[in-house]
DNA sequence: GACAAAATCAAACGCTTGTTTAATACTATT
DNA sequence: AATAGTATTAAACAAGCGTTTGATTTTGTC
C-alpha cells in the first residue's frame, strides 16, 4: 500500500484521517468519537476509515501506539541527557525539572503536540481501547524504568521499593494536574490549580526532592 | 412516588436498580453500560429505568451525587475529627493519614463500598455526564477548602498558594495510586505499585509531609 | 488511448442504543 | 367485590453505530 502523492502538496486521505482521529480521539475519547466524525472531519467517505485502517479499533490502536511511542523516547532521551551532565549540582533537582517539563509542559503547547497525547493518554488509562496490557508494557513501564534508574544512581541511599514509590508520588503529582486544570476549570471563574506554568513546576520538583530527600536521611 | 414495601424484606425494584447501576456504572463506565445491562441485572423490564428515574441520564445523576455527598462528608468528618485533637503530638501525620485511609482505605474495602465510589469519581474526571461544574461545585472544592484549612491551621507559615499547590501534590498521589493499581495489574505478574496498603499509606504521608515541611524552613 | 490498480463514493446492512407505548397484573382503599 | 392507582410487561420505535458492498472515478503504466 503506498499512498504517496510526489506531487502534489496537499495531504493524503489516509494521513489527514490520522491527524483528525488523533484529535477527535484526544478530545472525546474512542467511544464519543463515531467514524462518522472523523470522515466528515477529514472530508472524505465513510468508508475511508475501513479501507484504510481496517477498523475503527485498528485506527486507534495504530494512532496510539505512533504517538505514545514518540513521546517515551523523547522522555527517555530527556532522561539520559540530564544524567551525562551528572557532575554539575543539583542534580536531582535539575533530573525532576527536566521530566516535570517534557511531562506536563505540553500542556501549554499547540493542539497538535501537546493536549491530544496527554489526553489519549489519560484517557486510556480509564477506558482501555488497547489489547490488555499494551500500554503499560510499551509505555508506562519502561518510562518508568529509566526514570527509575536514574534516581537510583542519583541517590544511591534509596532503596528499589522507596524509588518506585517516590516515583508513583511524582507521577501522581503530574497527572491529576492534568485533570484538575480540566475540570476546576469548568467550575470555578479562573483559577486551574496553576495558572502559571512555571510555577507549578517549580512547586512539583521542590515538593518531590524533599520527599524524596527525606529517605536519605 | 412512595415505594415503599412495608410487610416484604426483598427490595424493591427502584433501590435494586439504584444498587445494581452503581455497580454497573462504576465498573465500566457511563456508556459503557447499557440500560439493558442494568435492567437484567437488577432482574425487572427495560422500562423501569425510565418509569422510575426519567431517563438514563437522571439515574447516573441521582445515583452519583448520593454516593458522593455521602463520600465528602465522610472525609470533612474525619478531617474535623483529627483538629479536635490538635494538641496532641505530630498532628500534620495524622492528619494526612487520616485523610490518605479514608480515601484510600475504600481500595481494599468490599465492591459495595469503595471500588464503586472511587471508580465512579475517577470516571467522571475523564468523561463527564454530570452537568458542567457540578461535580467540582459540589465535591472537590469542598472538600478541597476543607482540608486546605485544616492544613493551614497546622502549618501557619504556609501561604494559601503554598497550601493549595501541596494538596494537589496529595491529592495526585492518591488518584494516581488507583489508576496505577489497575491498569499495572494487567501487565506485570503482581506488583501494583504496593501490594502492602499500610507500606502505602505510609509512604504517602511521609513523603506528603516532608515536601509540605520543606515549604516551612 | 487502453488497461489495471488504487481510491472514492452513495447506499444499504445488521446491530445496539435509549425511549415510548399500550396493554396487563398487582395492590391497596372503599 | 368493585374501583383506582401503581407496577410491570412485551413490543415497537427512531436514531446512531461500525461495517460491507458494488459501482464509479481517479491514477499510474504500458
Amino acid at each position: 500500500m503506498d499512498h504517496s502523492k510526489s506531487h502534489t502538496t496537499e495531504t493524503a486521505t489516509c494521513e489527514r484521517l490520522s491527524e483528525v482521529a488523533a484529535k477527535l480521539f484526544s478530545e472525546k475519547g474512542y467511544a464519543q468519537t463515531s467514524v462518522r466524525d472523523i470522515t466528515t472531519a477529514a472530508a472524505c467517505n465513510l468508508a475511508a476509515v475501513n479501507y484504510y485502517f481496517g477498523s475503527k479499533e485498528k485506527l486507534y490502536e495504530e494512532i496510539f501506539l505512533q504517538m505514545m511511542t514518540r513521546w517515551r523516547e523523547e522522555r527517555i532521551q530527556a532522561i539520559e541527557t540530564v544524567m551525562q551532565e551528572a557532575d554539575k549540582g543539583d542534580v536531582l533537582e535539575r533530573l525532576l525539572r527536566t521530566f516535570v517539563i517534557t511531562f506536563i509542559g505540553q500542556l501549554a503547547g499547540t493542539e497538535d503536540n501537546g493536549k491530544n497525547l496527554t489526553n489519549l493518554f489519560l484517557r486510556e488509562l480509564i477506558d482501555s481501547h488497547l489489547p490488555p496490557g499494551m500500554f503499560a508494557r510499551e509505555i508506562a513501564l519502561p518510562t518508568k524504568q529509566v526514570l527509575g534508574q536514574a534516581l537510583m544512581r542519583i541517590c544511591p541511599l534509596l532503596s528499589e521499593e522507596e524509588t518506585q514509590a517516590c516515583l508513583h508520588s511524582l507521577l501522581g503529582q503530574l497527572t491529576h494536574a492534568i485533570h484538575a486544570r480540566r475540570f476546576l476549570g469548568e467550575a470555578t471563574d479562573s483559577q486551574a490549580p496553576f495558572d502559571d506554568l512555571q510555577t507549578f513546576v517549580e512547586h512539583i520538583v521542590r515538593f518531590t526532592a524533599a520527599g524524596i530527600r527525606d529517605y536519605m536521611k
